[in-house]
DNA sequence: TCATTCATGTGAGAAATAATAACAGATGGC
DNA sequence: GCCATCTGTTATTATTTCTCACATGAATGA
């Protein structure tokens, strides 16, 4: 058992040990950030500690006693030593890397096309990326995770991007073959949906003043990324985020005549492993801009 | 130029260091004399800090993450380290003789007396004397000193221990010589003084209502001790401190047939050196009770 | 010599930090 | 299930540390 209880105060030995690499009270102060009065004062603790003059004055400066250079050449080592131990696991923590959880559907539509400014933005992050399927928890072993969310609370840990937009969309080809002149086309097509949102169409009828039962539902798929697959396919009208599509929307592929309406979801990054918090806090900024 | 300011808080890696030494949280707590929640804090602290988490539960207790076993292992030694230098420290402080300044007088007949129960009370205590003529300021290398002071003011490094009385001494042989009935006797005689304290027979004669002028003054001395000599020689009345007489006074060599009175002065330590203040003052409370 | 500059020392009050007490949650033994 | 043990958390209190402002003492240069 050490006697780490006979330790004296160890501010005033770190402030000490500045002093007598700095030779002077001022300096050390400056390096410290703080005030020449509060080092003075630590150094007399110190001395009170150990019953012991450490500096004498020296013309207008001070210069170390016997016992000042005594302590000061035991002492630096050691602190040399828990600097750079603690510097070295902040390296390691740095160069570990970022473990970031997403849906599939995610990952290739939100978060793939956002990683080029990422990447240049923060060259020095190592982002390693897992999908977890669309309906499961963000996996534990994940330091983040990203995924919409209903009615997200305040919470330090969970961090929103943006409010979820969802809409009907179908491919450009179906769209043609239609005739799109209002909102009552939607309820004589096939209507495509997932299990992992069966609210999606109801919500989105309610906002829209058409009443739920009305809807003809069609084709069920497990996730959000078969779905877009089958409308992009021409199988029908499907209902989606607007941030996931706005690609398809953009070169044509979809088409999104009934536009979009919020949700209580949001997007979120979600954080799991607190210790990354720093580093997750810089790219989840990030995110932000980039939304 | 070490970096320091890159440290973590030192108290937070105390707490941790005593935490993996223990291998739980409430075990260290009870070694650094806190509660355990303290402990938890500074951990989670640390943590953050180094953006690493160090420790990580296991059934009812805690063990160590990678991390924290190599935080630990580079740690512990520089603490063992500054630990055993302090101790070294304080160690050297304990051995180191105490420099006692006071003047010859003071030394033989008050110091002297009273070092047989002090060294029986204080064994370990190394007390080195040293001898300043009465009318020298104590030395500066000295870590206390000892000696009769005028009006002494409040202060922490001065120590009254007792008031001064002075009055006239005579030795016996020389008293069985003359016709001693009365203060009237006083100004016939012959009165020896000394040079450092001049003031000492007309502060006497007006607390005892006797006109200065009336005095007759004969030899003078350098110092008291010479002065006593004189007097224990029968050479005539002397003026003294009871303190320092009263061994004669018992022993019968000299008398003081009209007795003592208080003087503004008093028998003081001064603690010039502050870093052996503890030990001064321990010595203190002890010669406070020997008086 | 005297003002000036530079460095340290000191005190009161403000700011920051750490500790406590009390409770919550989790685990393992019975 | 119940109890004892250990860790985590929070609001509050206590302590420490810092700052600001001024004082002191030593070198510097006119």
């Amino acid at each position: 058992m050490n006697d780490l209880h006979r330790l004296p105060s160890l501010n005033a030995l770190k402030a000490f040990v500045a002093v007598a690499e700095q030779g002077s009270i001022s300096m050390a102060a400056q390096q410290l950030h703080v005030t020449h009065g509060a080092v003075s004062r630590q150094i007399k603790l110190l001395e009170e500690e150990l019953n012991t003059s450490l500096l004498e004055k020296q013309g207008r400066g001070i210069k170390l006693t016997d016992a000042g250079q005594q302590l000061y050449q035991n002492c630096q080592p050691a602190f040399r030593t828990i600097a750079e131990s603690c510097q070295q696991l902040r390296q390691q923590q740095q160069e570990k890397p970022l473990v970031l959880a997403c849906s599939g559907s995610l990952l290739a539509r939100w978060l793939i096309p956002r990683l080029p400014p990422l990447q240049q933005a923060l060259p020095d992050l190592p982002l390693q990326l897992v999908t977890s399927a669309d309906d499961e928890r963000p996996q534990q072993q994940a330091d983040l995770s990203l995924s919409f969310m209903n009615n997200p609370v305040a919470d330090e840990l969970l961090i929103p991007l943006e409010q979820e937009r969802i809409g009907p969309v179908l491919a450009t080809a179906l769209a043609q073959q239609l005739d799109l002149d209002s909102n009552k086309a939607i309820p004589q097509l096939p209507l495509l949906h997932t299990l992992s949102r069966p609210q999606a169409w109801p919500d989105w009828a309610r906002h829209n003043g058409i009443p739920p039962d009305s809807l003809h539902m069609g084709q069920g798929f497990p996730h959000l990324s078969y779905l877009l697959e089958a409308v992009l396919a021409g199988l029908g009208i499907g209902i989606a985020p607007e941030q996931l599509i706005r690609a398809d929307l953009e070169q044509g592929r979809l088409l999104a005549p009934w536009g979009f309406v919020s949700t209580d979801a949001w997007l979120c990054v979600q954080i799991h492993n607190i210790s990354q918090r720093q580093r997750i806090e810089k790219l989840t900024g990030l995110l932000a801009t980039l939304s």
